[in-house]
RNA sequence: GCCGAUGUAGCUCAACUGGUAGAGCAAUGCUUUCGUAAAGCAUAGGUUGUCGGUUCGAGACCGACCAUCGGCUCCA
């Protein structure tokens, strides 16, 4: 039996559950999901998480009954009787007979009947009764749109064993540990506040020293690749944004303009615009391109409160944006680079695993794009082609794209599995003819240009919470903001413990000097807690043979070490990483 | 924005059914100079998220707002 069956069957013995204890409930869909499975109810009152356990009771009650899954085959208007008082059913059954469906299937465990095409198991006794748990209560509008009621939705989880139950509820406990909100705390390095406002983020000293390696390995691996770095302003005329189609597509995503001499401003919720007016700024020739323009640009988008999630998901951020402005021939062959920047960068930083999207138009909603349908096309087209040459797995995602253009994006998955998208590439055929850029080809002749959009890390917040989470705080010795710490046992090695910090820092190393009148456990036990690479115990002996007792992070003691054979050992555990 | 939960010292948490806020860590001062995950003593620290209401009396009850958390919708 598939664990989806099981998962599935017990998404409608959940249902039969609420419908035993409260019989007015109008039904929803419950499907299986990734570890289990939800069931979506309109009730006649809110529930609370004293309710689970009853609930969760009671499946155990009817699972034990060895209830029999019969399944049935209506027709659309025997299933319309059987549902008459259930809305939601009678809106799927409705949709289904216009979609040419004659009959539908419907499932039947004791008393509950629903609406559903299987498969299921055979009998409740097939289902294991201690390798559930119900998990967790949310809203959740019908049919995922918000213009729809909102209805009660449980979620369980659900394994084969008992074991395994237990496993994954372990895994998971730890995983909100690697919670980077609560390492960003921890670690102290950015915080948010009330005071400044949501969604703001403050990076702390530590923070910003991550960030500056960051941003600094990104701007090396950069210029080696033939971009031009730039710097553009926070604010710039809404005339702009309205001839972009930002003020009609984007409006519900921007802070309102400001107005200033008669002029409206508007604060940048990308980067694009102005990029567009450095290369306008001239006439170009196709032998000047490709142009890559970059930069660690901050934008601020309008983020509707409930969606804010520490830095994961701020109001104000800084994207590594750029914009390459190519000839049509060269899309494949810069797509192409920048998806291999991405991967190297990733893979630097050590992202190992991350999904892969081809975000396209939603075909049935046009009008919230922009230009018209062959630009889209081929826009479509270009894109996918990479990703197969590149013999990448993708899915296509409808619905998902820019409203100036289809992209790729790149999710990043944070402690508890949940994706975020990061790196994205963004080919637009629309800003260009939108603001008349162009180049002159080889005939002298004024031609369209192809602009790029791409980020390949994607925010330096969203990132960081990421890199935190993928590490569980414990950063490589390349990217820690305090690389070692020396700690002198009394008071008589400061002076020695001075000179080893010395060498250190000559070389570059972030190190400190922790000569508090503290024992030497102490620091060690906080030292541990920063999660600082390496610990360096200097006492009467390393005095003696200019040498350091080492402490390696999560490792423990690793023994006496010459000074210059240490610095030797993180000097090439640097390079390593790098 | 929507549904639900939460908000007490810098951090982690206490305070019985309403009776006037307490502990550990951190901080500061003194003592201790210490060999691999917490030395000792002392001091200071709070309009209990904000505003309003009920009450003789509110951290606790009610309302509005703000923020956070889990989802939904939306997104880098």
């Amino acid at each position: 039996m598939k664990i989806e069956t099981t998962r599935h069957s017990l998404a409608h013995i959940m249902a039969y559950a609420v419908q035993e204890l409260f019989p007015r409930t109008k039904f929803g869909i419950g499907p299986a999901i990734e570890n289990g499975f939800y069931y979506d109810f309109d009730l006649p009152r809110s529930l609370t998480p004293e309710d689970l356990p009853k609930i969760e009771e009671k499946m155990k009650k009817l699972i034990k009954e060895n209830l029999t899954f019969r399944k049935r085959l209506l027709s659309i208007k025997k299933a319309k009787e059987i549902f008459k008082n259930q809305s939601y059913k009678l809106e799927l059954i409705k949709e289904l007979a216009e979609n040419g469906s004659r009959e539908v299937s419907i499932y039947q465990v004791g008393n509950f009947i629903d609406l559903c095409k299987g498969p299921h198991v055979r009998s409740t006794k097939e289902i294991p009764i201690n390798a559930f748990k119900l998990t967790k209560i949310a809203g959740a509008y019908w049919r995922g749109n918000e213009k729809n009621p909102m209805l009660q939705r449980i979620y369980g989880v659900a394994f084969k064993t008992k074991k395994e139950l237990a496993d994954f509820l372990k895994i998971q406990e730890k995983a909100e540990k690697r919670d980077h909100r609560k390492i960003g705390k921890e670690l102290d390095l950015f915080s948010i506040k009330e005071e400044v406002g949501a969604g703001l983020v403050l990076w702390h000293p530590k923070g910003a020293i991550i960030r500056n390696i960051i941003e600094g390995f990104w701007r090396k691996e950069h210029r080696k690749r033939g971009y031009w770095y730039v710097y553009t302003p926070h604010i710039a005329n809404i005339k702009l944004w309205e001839k972009s189609g930002h003020t009609k597509f984007y409006k519900e995503n921007m802070y309102p303009p400001m107005r200033i001499e008669e002029t409206d401003y508007q604060l940048k919720p990308m980067n694009c615009l102005a990029h567009v007016q450095i290369y306008k700024n001239k006439i170009r020739s196709y032998r000047d391109l490709p142009i890559r323009y970059c930069e660690l640009g901050t934008v601020y988008r309008y983020e509707k409160s409930g969606v804010l999630h520490g830095i994961l998901r701020p109001r104000g951020f800084t994207q590594d944006d750029s914009h390459i402005f190519c000839q049509p021939n060269q899309i494949t062959e810069e797509v192409s680079g920048v998806l291999d920047l991405t991967t190297f960068l990733l893979s630097s930083f050590g992202f190992k695993k991350y999904e892969i999207d081809l975000s396209v138009r939603d075909p049935k909603n046009k009008s919230k794009y922009l230009g018209d349908d062959k630009i889209w096309k081929k826009a479509e087209k270009a894109l996918e082609y990479v990703l197969k040459k590149k013999k990448l797995k993708y899915i296509k995602v409808e619905g998902e794209a820019v409203f100036y253009g289809p992209k790729i994006d790149i999710k990043l998955v944070d402690a508890i599995g949940r994706p975020w998208q990061g790196p994205t590439i963004q080919v637009d055929f629309n800003f260009p003819e939108k603001f008349d850029l162009n180049f002159i080809n080889q005939k002298g002749k004024k031609q369209r240009v192809v602009m790029i959009h791409r980020t390949v890390l994607g925010s330096m917040e969203r990132f960081l919470g990421c890199l935190l989470e993928n590490y569980g705080g414990a950063l490589p010795l390349w990217l820690s903001p305090e690389q070692i710490w020396v700690i002198p046992v009394g008071a008589r090695h400061k002076k020695y413990a001075q000179t080893v910090r010395e060498q250190f820092s000559d070389k570059g190393f972030r190190v400190e000097l922790k000569d508090t009148a503290e024992t030497v456990s102490k620091k060690i036990r906080e030292g541990e807690i920063q999660k600082i690479p390496y610990l360096l115990v200097v006492g009467d002996k390393e005095v003696k043979t200019k040498s350091v007792r080492v402490r390696k992070r999560k490792k423990g003691d690793i023994g006496e070490m010459k000074v210059e054979k240490f610095l030797k050992k993180i000097k090439i555990e640097i390079e390593k990483k790098k």
